[in-house]
DNA sequence: CCATGTGAAAGCGTTCACAGCG
DNA sequence: CGCTGTGAACGCTTTCACATGG
């Protein structure tokens, strides 16, 4: 993680709001905003899933001393072609430079922002076996602002220990714990068998995002915020790729990128 | 994991391959090969990244006994609707009955095949980190046919120990073991910084599919099959939709299912 | 009669190509 | 002149609706 600290400098959340909007950025509101009394519309879901690749293009930029970046530049740096960077980034209004580019403190700002990067979540971890274990360890969340500050699991063992800094404390607790830490986002890495239950509590409990490792479909009221991580999943997709090679016709490609 | 030990009984793989395949499914050879030499075509990439899904909930429906699963049932239990289901099916040929649904057993072998998991696979963990030892331990791999035989990390006070019950080996020695253990697919989790290096590595031992764990972008040659999992960006996903419930305009949506 | 299999329509997402603007 | 921002074209995916056939 590159030092971006000084990038991130407005930790008021007002742009965005209802009243400022129109002052903050008039553009806006004529070229983005055609229907939504309540704020911004939805960005297409194909464009939230890449911004957070934008974003970590932009510390790249920063780390070699870019001012800005051109959408050719950014699109290298992600994985995808110049043509997708614009129409994403357009959605979000124009930032650009005709001629130049981005600013890339000013972009790094507005993706920051637009993802709602802001300010910090507390995050439980439900489920603390090998897989719960590794992602209670893992770096990555911290550093990006994303804090476990609990971990549940059931087994009695294991309650009172640690994973990674975090207590562990029984399912029993959950309620109470979460509201009390005012946590809003969870990890999901208990069996399938009792991934339904667990999320329903969790909800109840005031849990409204939840990252799904269990290998099981899970369904949540509107509103509420569900992303699976399937690992078994991901590794058929890549036998069946590779069977495919193997006995079926393959078109040749230009060279992959992921 | 339910007893699907009878579901997998041919492990040939003959139907598939040209010169038998149109006697063993001579309809495919009319409806769902219209062009390709060598083989099948590559089925719809929508339809590929959803057959895992099926081929799970099917073991749900053996769990119940059923015989047969009509689409509706599948799509339920996959957490998709049926008219995708059907048309995802269609794609491997009519394996269905008209007024009674798809024959369990038969539909699961089909899939099986279909996602090349009529045979193991050999698989390499690159980087035995946080995230590394537990993907080493995560135990839906093995059970899926997907085995870990070789680990492989940089740090001396590593190599030598163990993951999982894995050997951890050094870096140096990657090259000769892939080659000596028959290993075709990788799990990269190693710091971003070296990720691409490592995936050159894999490549030219002969590992033909990489999931990557590393929040970096990879570029392969064409024929080589990468899948990501990045973990801070399905974070920053969930961050977007939450910041929106607060800030954005949000339509009405039916319940969610993942 | 019932559920599959499938053309056709609708909806998204991507890419093209260039107008517009600094 | 160079690069953004964007309508329009294109292609892929989903959904609809019903003909088809056991």
């Amino acid at each position: 993680m590159p030092d971006v600290s000084g990038l991130v400098r407005d930790r008021h959340r007002t742009v965005y709001s209802c009243s400022s909007l129109f002052i903050a950025a008039p553009h806006l509101a004529l070229e983005a905003m055609p229907a939504s009394p309540a704020g911004r519309r939805l960005l297409p879901e194909a464009t939230v899933r890449r911004l957070p690749l934008y974003l970590r293009a932009l510390t790249g930029a920063v780390e070699d001393h870019q001012a800005t970046v051109s959408s050719e530049d950014l699109a290298a740096r992600a994985g995808v072609n110049a043509a997708k960077v614009r129409k994403d980034l357009s959605y979000l209004g124009s930032y650009g430079t005709r001629g130049i580019g981005y600013d890339t403190e000013l972009l790094y700002q507005h993706l920051s922002r637009e993802l709602g990067l802001e300010h910090d979540y507390n995050v439980a971890l439900v489920g603390a076996g090998n897989l719960g274990r590794a992602l209670g360890h893992y770096r990555g969340f911290t550093e990006r602002g994303f804090h476990v500050v609990a971990a549940f699991d059931t087994d009695p063992a294991k309650v009172g220990g640690h994973v990674g800094g975090t207590e562990i404390f029984p399912m029993a607790e959950l309620g109470r714990i979460v509201k009390e830490k005012g946590i809003t986002m969870a990890l999901l890495a208990t069996p399938a068998a009792v991934a339904q239950e667990v999320v329903d509590r969790l909800v109840e409990a005031g849990v409204t995002s939840v990252l799904n490792f269990a290998p099981t479909m899970l369904s949540v009221a509107a509103g509420i915020s569900l992303q699976r991580v399937d690992l078994a999943v991901e590794l058929q997709i890549l036998s069946y790729y590779d069977s495919s090679r193997r006995h079926r016709y393959v078109p040749a490609t230009a060279s992959a990128t992921s």
